[in-house]
DNA sequence: AAAAACCTTGGAGTCACTCCAAGGTCAAGT
DNA sequence: ACTTGACCTTGGAGTGACTCCAAGGTTTTT
């Protein structure tokens, strides 16, 4: 089997599974006679552990600490458990992280009549005003009173 | 003004400020006899407008372009407007993943007894199943009946 | 026989910084 | 006067996870 075609069967670019080779991730295949790369099932299947992973958002460095678990199955099970658990931990920060700024940015937009030119724009006098340290909409102060952009 | 006061009244790094510079987001300013950089009000403004603009996950191309609309201040404010939107969007969609992945993450760590070696630890076996094309509670297949990644 | 589609390597580019080395400048303390 | 330490300068390299390119070799298709 040439790259392009495991490649193809993994959903990846040739020039991915030659990067996974370069950083030790995937180990080189033996090459044909004209020195193409010559994969045969165990790199299919590997390969599509390290894609299965990715989807899954590990870090290329998590996928390489779990395939080297694979060659240790005496090792204690916690290791796996505990890269989980800081997958989720940090995935449910950036879901948090991307909640707030969604608010901002649909209060920032609600600022806009469309029909205007750039000067009168609500938008960008907000984001100037939040230049001049004024408070703005879309990161209101809790315990002020200011909490428009409009200046004074 | 020395770059390091700008950047912690900021709250960046020198570096950034610096590679801003570099990249033409920030104009260059005029250097003290020393030759040290020596910044005025107007940078402080610009920077501040940089950063908020950051905070809201823009891209610096997209401060870029918010930059330049202020210079030209009868363009449309539909291009603003745009630009928000397509933010908008962008959170959105990857919001909507990263719920994905925690759904497929949750079910993953419930395989896990915690108090086994790693040769039987189910979520490695989950991820292995995965490899071998079987099917795997992370990601079942809707209409199928092999829901779960033991194999046969 | 020619063209298209593959393969090889090495290296550069992406984004938005971040860090480092090697050196220059300046104010405060001993 | 001297040293320490905190700042500043430049250029360049490193990050993650690829992606793209050039320049050449090989295989397959037309």
């Amino acid at each position: 089997m040439r790259i392009g075609e495991l490649a193809s069967h993994s959903g990846m670019k040739a020039d991915t599974v030659r990067y996974y080779e370069k950083t030790g991730l995937l180990p080189a295949p033996p090459r044909l006679p004209n020195g193409y790369r010559d994969y045969g099932p165990a790199h299919v299947e590997r390969l599509a552990f390290i894609r299965h992973c990715r989807t899954l958002g590990m870090s290329l460095d998590d996928v390489h600490q779990l395939l080297d678990l694979n060659t240790h199955p005496e090792a204690d099970c916690r290791v796996v458990d505990q890269l989980i658990d800081d997958q989720l931990a940090h995935i449910r920060a950036r879901i948090a992280s991307l909640h707030t700024l969604e608010r901002q940015l649909r209060t920032l937009r609600a600022q806009c009549r469309s029909d205007a030119s750039v000067r009168e724009c609500g938008i960008l006098q907000e984001l100037v005003a939040a230049a001049h340290d004024e408070g703005c909409v879309c990161h209101p102060v809790e315990s002020g009173r200011s909490r428009t952009c409009k200046r004074k």
